[in-house]
DNA sequence: GTTAGCACTCTGACCCATAGAGTGCTAACG
DNA sequence: CGTTAGCACTCTATGGGTCAGAGTGCTAAC
């Protein structure tokens, strides 16, 4: 006789929400509609059929379960998962074997921000039965590390440009100079601007630019390489999202509810609209927060019948990424949320490394 | 009344071949089995039905096509798409107006090798109604362009490393120095090198390497960078194939004949395993023809329902790579062939500006 | 060698009946 | 008043049966 218990979470009493937990739990493991029956025999539950069929209809009028048709099980609906993310705010953490043997993996890789997205994402997808995301951590404005030149010919050089950040840009410059500009030049101009450009940023380098010294030829050269340097930096700066990488697709493709390659063919033509993901990832780096989008609350129509999980990492003010899943509603939220927030957490610790 | 004229190809007369062609063009356009009548209603012959399907009946038991069931049209068999292949050697070059969009496409994106392989996968994907794949040019031996040391700290730098071939590599150095190493030092160090190992592959650099000569302190440093510079090489010489970049794989969804999302998620499974792409487009890489793998000739099981065309780009001894596309056995075959040979072409010219 | 004609075969759609699953409701119970 | 047993009801999934249509293979005539 459990008596009736508001939870802080909605006019929901306590037994209710366990029978709704036990509805998910039972559907994400079978992905068949749940009986009444079955819940009674496989989650002790210490009432009849009948009761729980009482409690099961009540959840159906709060919207938290549906119907496929009359004589089936219930299914949860996106208010019902978002309901049970809600009241599990408290995630679980990754067991401590995995933490390790993902620290472990992450050991492996060198020591490049460019490699560590990629694991991330390959990593995720390896622990959650679903697609792995990630972005890599972009500067909200890159540092100036290193400038190289190379000389290509007479007239045309290569510009290397080393951010503090592990990216590296790389640019054709053409020479406007009446005579050849050989390698022993774009030396010298390499080392003056690598001594006045360390760290800076796209805005402050502008500014050291106009005062720039030296010999006539190459601080006139240097002005120019300076200039195309700064306009690089701009770019990168204002670029959204420079990359989403995905792994693990197959993971989605072998859930049952996409057994007809047409939802699956949505899904896939978002995930390769870079525009919108870049956009949902812009406004989850933005939150600080993890950000979960369940089926129908995702205003693309092709996304209804998955989840997204994301969680942004970095420092905000120095730079930030997103890393998370895609997986089938019908997914295992707990643990999803846990590897995502672990995740994010590696990924913050590796990001600060870079600005020790 | 066509005479019987014995083709160069087979023991086919002409009427027979004009027929499998027929019966493939209708084919690949409809993905329905053909039937006889629908042969004589849309192209032409000045035969009647029944002549048509004495000489389906003779394709069939030849091998080049099949039948679903008794009372439906002929769909070709592999054989059949491969004796069409074979008789259109003289592929159907791309038309003018498209070989000269896809140039501008080229043609806005920067210098970088790295750039060029990804969009000749997303080109082909664009162009036919299937997956586009590409390699980037590897060197078979790679050499060096440019070396950069970047003091981290008192103790760490990292190694730049530009390659002629367009790839940087990055490493993290611990220098094994009783004192400090700062940038001057590196600078120094990093002039050295530049200076001895410019345009070296690994083997000729190692040799350089023993006989190096500068002041103490920088040539004991430069030996150990030089060092491993070596060793970056040599993975990087040994390693098969970098990176396999497909892009459109949206296309071949839309295939009906995937429309049940099993044999899709094999081809899936085929091509996330960068192992065996690898193996295939290291074997295309050697032979230096287009090669064409259709269904069954694959000995993937989970290929038989794909066709592979892959031809490699670049210059034996210097770089090669491979471009191509993966579409469903029905697929059109001039169209394929001429656009991929048209691409591994455009790909050899810019290769050959890197070494120009 | 070609063709008209026709029998034959197989598929796919449709309908129907039936078994089974699971609910919703009602009435009895503590 | 909440819980429960019992039962009628509903809907799906399955299998069998029929039928029209598509397209072939064969035969006999040209």
């Amino acid at each position: 006789m459990a008596r009736r218990v508001r939870s802080p979470l909605g006019p929901l009493d306590l037994r209710s929400q366990a029978i709704l937990r036990a509805v998910i739990e039972e559907y994400v493991s079978t992905a068949q509609p749940v009986a009444s029956q079955a819940l009674v025999d496989r989650y002790g539950l210490g009432v009849s059929s009948a009761t729980v069929r009482n409690i099961l209809a009540e959840l159906e009028t709060a919207g938290l379960l549906t119907h496929p048709h009359t004589s089936a099980g219930r299914v949860p609906t996106d208010a019902g998962y978002r309901f049970f993310v809600e009241s599990i705010a408290d995630a679980v953490p990754l067991p401590a074997v995995e933490q390790l043997m993902i620290r472990h993996q992450f050991g492996q890789v060198e020591f490049a921000s460019e490699h560590w997205f990629r694991l991330a994402a390959t990593t995720l997808a390896g622990l959650t039965r679903a697609a792995g995301i990630a972005t890599p951590a972009k500067p909200n404005a890159a540092h100036i590390r290193r400038v190289d030149l190379v000389s290509v010919n007479e007239r045309m050089a290569s510009l290397i440009l080393v951010l503090r950040e592990g990216a590296i840009k790389q640019a054709a410059l053409t020479m406007d100079e009446p005579e050849a500009v050989d390698q022993g030049t774009l030396n010298a101009v390499a080392g003056l601007l690598n001594e006045r450009l360390l760290d800076r940023t796209a805005t402050s380098a502008e500014q050291i630019l106009v005062k720039l010294d030296g010999a006539e030829r190459t601080q006139r050269i240097a002005q120019r390489v300076g200039e195309r340097i700064v306009r690089i930096l701009r770019d990168y700066d204002a670029a959204a999202v420079e990359e989403v990488f995905s792994d693990g697709l197959l993971n989605v493709m072998e859930a049952p509810e996409f057994a007809q390659s047409d939802k699956l063919r949505q899904v896939f033509s978002a995930l390769e609209n870079r525009a919108y993901l870049g956009e949902l990832v812009g406004s989850v780096a933005g939150s600080g927060r993890i950000r979960i989008v369940i089926g129908a609350e995702n205003p693309r129509e092709e996304m209804h019948d998955v989840t997204l999980i994301l969680a942004p990492y970095g420092r905000p003010g120095r730079a930030i990424g997103v890393v998370g899943v895609l997986g089938p509603t019908r997914m295992s939220y707990p643990n999803a949320i846990g590897t995502v927030s672990f995740v994010s957490g590696l990924m913050d610790e590796l990001v600060d490394h870079l600005y020790a």
